[in-house]
DNA sequence: CTCAATTTGTTCGTATGTATG
DNA sequence: ACATACATACGAACAAATTGA
């Protein structure tokens, strides 16, 4: 019985989180399958190793590593050991572009899925002093896919004085960004987006197909026309694994 | 058994457990008080409204509203109402811009930690293409803090030629790239900066106080110099908490 | 072939926290 | 406030399968 022990190793501490012990500890696990230090076709360390080096109950290392076999990423043979079986999907390939003309980069092979369309609904208004909002809006609220997998889940508020002149079918096919960019006699006059970063909740990891807790990207988004209205707003939310942004600062 | 789902877009989804439902909760409020939703001395719904509309008991509502009242955003009044006191403190302090004029706005307050120094390290190399690598670099590791709570540790290597003419205590003072900026007679042909998500391991969680698994973002920085030469070198990882960006797009 | 060691699987019991009514 | 149900976390014992001596 062989407990690696790295040199001044100190305690995880669970404590700084509501997310459950093997919830956490599972995250632990995938990083160092996604990492490489667990090796793809390798034995990882027993149960009773992970409970000594973790610091918790086995029955805890036993409830994470079910997450793991039910991501395939593991399987679990009986007095033989735990082996690695697959790395969780890394790509970056979607890039929040930080200008307009690449606003973003909708990669080739997306689908966008509709979820869910309203009318007269009103977003939240961000800040006021961007543009004054219009009477009414039309909202979407859609999945975008590529390859398979959902990557994107979005709220889109369009004013509706502006909606009637989009094709219905740009809403399956285009950013929205996107839309209003080739949208003929509109004139954007200013436009925004801020991102900042948050966590996977369990509605939220379920729609993105994300563990739950992954890191994701908030993208809040608005732009005004030339009479100061703010004719769409927009929030969204990546998977934090396919977000990159590239800054050129000079 | 499973939770009933809403049809239509007002639903809110608190799946099984994992995170208890009071602490998210919390967080829908909490981020309404920071929207503006609820503005600050206003009255906010009952707790009878607020569990008719979460589809939640009153008791979870009143656990959720525990917490904020812990954070001193509301306060409550027998027979009167909730109303909000404060918005939660500004947290988004740390704005990494998109041009190089603001680069990063290292706000008041900020204090620089070294961690480790070493003379004549080699960077991990970046893209190749960007610049050539100089013959020597010195190296710094330094964790950034605001109001006694870390907030960014970043790795720094600078050209051994270029390092002679900056001040030492600069170091601990100045962010990176303004250290670069004001050095007279050093001229930056380009420079770039790339933004990725992840989480926080065990080390990275315990430098940087945060939850195992928290989000976090990687941010990779290069500079070359008119002759080409790759004089800068940075990579450093920011709590995902403190972490805004801005984008104008036009 | 038996035996022991190893390793995962299963099932108790207990305690605490969460969520509802 | 109370009763109920469920999820989490721990610890312990035992069962089942594999391996090698």
């Amino acid at each position: 019985m062989k407990t690696a022990h790295i040199p001044g190793a100190t305690a995880i501490d669970f404590s700084r989180s509501a997310v459950p012990r093997y919830v956490q500890l599972a995250s632990l696990f995938r990083r160092r399958v996604e990492a490489g230090e667990w090796r793809v076709g390798q034995q990882i360390p027993t149960v009773d190793e992970l409970a000594v080096e973790c610091q918790v109950a086995r029955a805890t290392v036993r409830q994470a590593l079910d997450l793991l076999e039910d991501e395939k990423l593991i399987a679990r043979y009986r007095a033989k050991g735990t082996f690695v079986t697959g790395k969780p999907q890394e790509q970056f390939w979607c890039e929040v572009a930080s200008d307009w003309s690449g606003q973003l980069i909708a990669p080739e092979g997306v689908t966008i899925e509709i979820l869910t369309r309203g009318e007269r609904r009103a977003p939240a208004p961000p800040d006021p002093q961007i543009g004054a909002m219009a009477p009414f809006y039309q909202h979407w609220r859609r999945r975008h896919w590529r390859n398979g997998k959902p990557y994107y889940l979005g709220d889109v508020y369009i004013d509706e004085r502006v909606c009637a002149r989009i094709a219905p079918e740009s809403f399956e096919t285009k950013t929205s960004m996107r839309i209003l960019r080739e949208l003929p006699g509109l004139e954007i006059a200013a436009a925004h987006q801020t991102l900042t970063l948050g966590s996977a909740d369990p509605a939220l990891a379920e729609l993105l197909e994300l563990p739950l807790n992954a890191p994701v990207a908030h993208v809040a988004r608005s732009a005004v026309d030339s009479e100061g209205c703010l004719v769409f707003v927009g929030q969204g939310i990546y998977r934090g694994d396919v977000v990159r942004l590239d800054i050129k600062l000079k």
